[in-house]
RNA sequence: GCGCUCGUAGCUCAGUUGGAUAGAGCGAUAGCCUCCUAAGCUGUAGGCCGCAGGUUCGAUUCCUGCCGGGCGCACCA
């Protein structure tokens, strides 16, 4: 934000003027409370007594520093224990709508991320069913997550990591082989454990009709034969199903791919040149119990085969290997306890520790009218994401998921999303911009034209409290993203969002643009909304939802 | 049992990385359209920030210990 720049500028010379350092833990922030000026530092309270003086009287020297420096600190001056509060002029904050005139599309934008090349990795289900409402969760998250980082200035690639090569996928080979027969009319015997989803029976089904010959094959190409099959009809269905709900992956990463290409002994010998792999009882082991795991895990098993943590980290180093600095994976909560182990093995790849994050998601509980939906996968009644889409649409379903903080549990009340009222946030946000956009039509129906670049002096008339509301918190954009970014907290845009639409709605019950009788205010108010209705655009964007030129 | 995580208004949740008198929506309640979109706005009521200590100028926020909920503890993925 300009005015957190202007005032961290002007303090820096002052406390070099000083022969003060610049404390760490200073901070520059909004006032909560209004009476207490639009920013306010705490530095005086730091540097007390390196000073000695008490926090009060620095404050205070500080406030008048400021005031002498910069024409555009109209108050400043100490408070409570030791803050210096500083409040801007109106003039200053009128130009926040020149600067988003100026940046448009980009405004928000900023360099905080300094192009450090990320990989998200998100959604990755496992193709063996369809996306349910906790993968949609996910795929909102991930998606948002890259744009808002983009967003903050890093460079963003998304992957979706395809576990193609496992035990999941023999057993779903082996599902649809069984159905076959059975549709065959040949004896099955059922083992405990197999995907009883309708979908499976559908592509049984499918490749019976092609094939009547299929149930003469030996078993083993049968279930290869089946296993491909459902796999690539599985996939496409996902693939459908998160391009509707506008989510994207750049890249498509296979589980098989990497293993074949001898990825796994890539990382087995980067673990093993930092000496943290050895073998006991015919089994090949990592050592991450001294890398703060429980206990150590098996890589490769006594049977010869690998486990999913080896070639999840032949992944994540390949990851590693492509370039990227840095690696955010997106997991359902339930693997938390994974989250250490994976950590050793970043560790143990001698990669810095914040080059690698997890964000968790937590489950959604679907409702209907307040009342629990089933969710179990087993018994094949599960809600699937393209159902609740079906239901609720795309941007109620994007904006429910990305309301709430990703690692704590959802209610997603079906009926409350469906609803067009105003328990359902999501359309008290897009309303707002609609508003604008149909109070701006109308100024041009009625010939009121706001040119494309507005002046300073044309915002001259943007003098009320609410003008200055709307103001600051357009101009807290910006920090609003950053913060956001640094924080892999989507949700903070979203409620960003939703006070600024309540800005917006208050403004627009109080104050009159069109008729308010004076061209010149109308001109500025216009002005102002356009600018608001810009940011809401840029804010739904990262969320990926639309911004409706009318409702 | 061990580990992670959460506990804030009747309900659902925020809380700007330690700041000043803790916020929003819903619900309750009292109002607002001769006026640019009432899918909106305004007011009121509602709180031992789970409990107890500690760290310091200052704690809902950080540390420790309890209490209570969720999740995880495989040569599964």
């Amino acid at each position: 934000m300009r005015a957190t720049e202007t005032l961290r500028t002007a303090l820096a010379a002052i406390l070099k003027e000083e022969g003060l350092a610049w404390p760490a833990k200073t901070a520059i922030e909004p006032s909560r409370d209004p009476k207490h000026g639009d920013l306010s530092t705490n530095a005086a309270m730091l540097l007390a007594k390196e000073a000695k003086c008490n926090p009060r009287e620095l404050a205070r020297k500080f406030a008048d520093r400021l005031l002498e420096r910069c024409p555009d600190v109209e108050k400043a001056d100490a408070a409570g224990p030791g803050f210096c509060n500083v409040t801007f002029s109106q003039a200053f904050w009128r130009r926040t709508v020149l600067d988003v005139e100026a940046a448009a599309g980009a405004y928000g934008s900023s360099g905080a991320g300094a192009g450090r090349k990320v990989l998200l990795e998100y959604v990755s289900a496992n193709p063996t069913g369809p996306l349910h409402v906790g993968h949609g969760r996910g795929a909102a998250v991930g998606d948002s997550l890259a744009r808002l980082l983009r967003k903050a200035g890093y460079a963003v690639d998304t992957e979706y990591y395809i576990n193609d090569a496992g035990r999941q996928m023999r057993l779903l080979g082996l599902s649809v082989w069984l159905r076959a027969l059975e549709l065959a009319g040949r004896p099955v015997s059922w083992p405990e454990d197999y995907y009883r989803g309708e979908y499976i029976i559908d592509i049984a089904r499918a490749m019976l009709d092609a094939d009547p010959h299929l149930p003469d094959l030996p078993e083993t190409e049968g279930q290869e034969r089946c296993c491909q099959r459902a796999m690539n009809e599985i996939l496409t269905g996902i693939k459908a199903d998160l391009s509707e709900f506008r989510v994207e992956h750049q890249r498509w990463f296979s589980e098989k791919t990497l293993v074949e290409s001898g990825g796994v002994d890539a990382a087995f010998n980067a673990l093993g040149r930092s000496g943290y792999t050895y073998g006991k009882e015919n089994a090949f082991w990592f050592a991450t119990e001294q890398l703060g795991d429980d206990k150590d895990r098996v890589l490769k098993k006594s049977d010869g085969s690998l486990t999913y943590f080896a070639t999840d980290i032949a992944y994540h180093h390949d990851k590693f290997e492509r370039g990227y600095d840095r690696l955010i994976d997106i997991w359902g909560a339930d693997h938390h306890g994974y989250v250490p182990r994976m950590r050793a093995a970043i560790t143990a790849m001698e990669r810095p520790r914040d080059s690698f994050d997890v964000v968790l998601i937590q489950l959604v509980n679907l409702l209907r009218d307040g009342k629990p939906v089933s969710m179990s996968t087993r018994a094949g009644t599960f809600e699937t994401l393209a159902g609740v889409l079906r239901e609720v649409g795309v941007d109620a379903a994007r904006f429910m998921f990305l309301s709430r903080k990703s690692d704590s549990p959802l209610d997603f009340d079906l009926e409350l999303a469906k609803q067009r009222s105003l328990d359902n946030p999501v359309y008290y946000v897009q309303y707002a911009h609609a508003r604008i956009r149909a109070v701006l039509r109308r100024a041009a129906e009625r010939g009121v034209s706001l040119p494309d670049a507005v002046s300073e002096e044309m915002l001259a008339g943007l003098d009320t409290s609410e003008d200055m509301a709307l103001l600051r918190k357009v101009a807290a954009f910006e920090d609003t993203l950053a913060a956001a970014a640094q924080a892999l907290a989507v949700h903070h845009v979203s409620h960003y969002l939703s006070e600024l639409a309540g800005l917006l709605h208050s403004y627009y019950a109080k104050h009159q643009v069109l008729l308010a009788g004076d061209t010149a205010r109308t001109l500025a108010r216009l002005a102002l909304l356009r600018a608001v209705a810009q940011v809401l655009r840029n804010g739904l964007e990262v969320l990926g939802v639309s911004a409706p030129e009318s409702m």
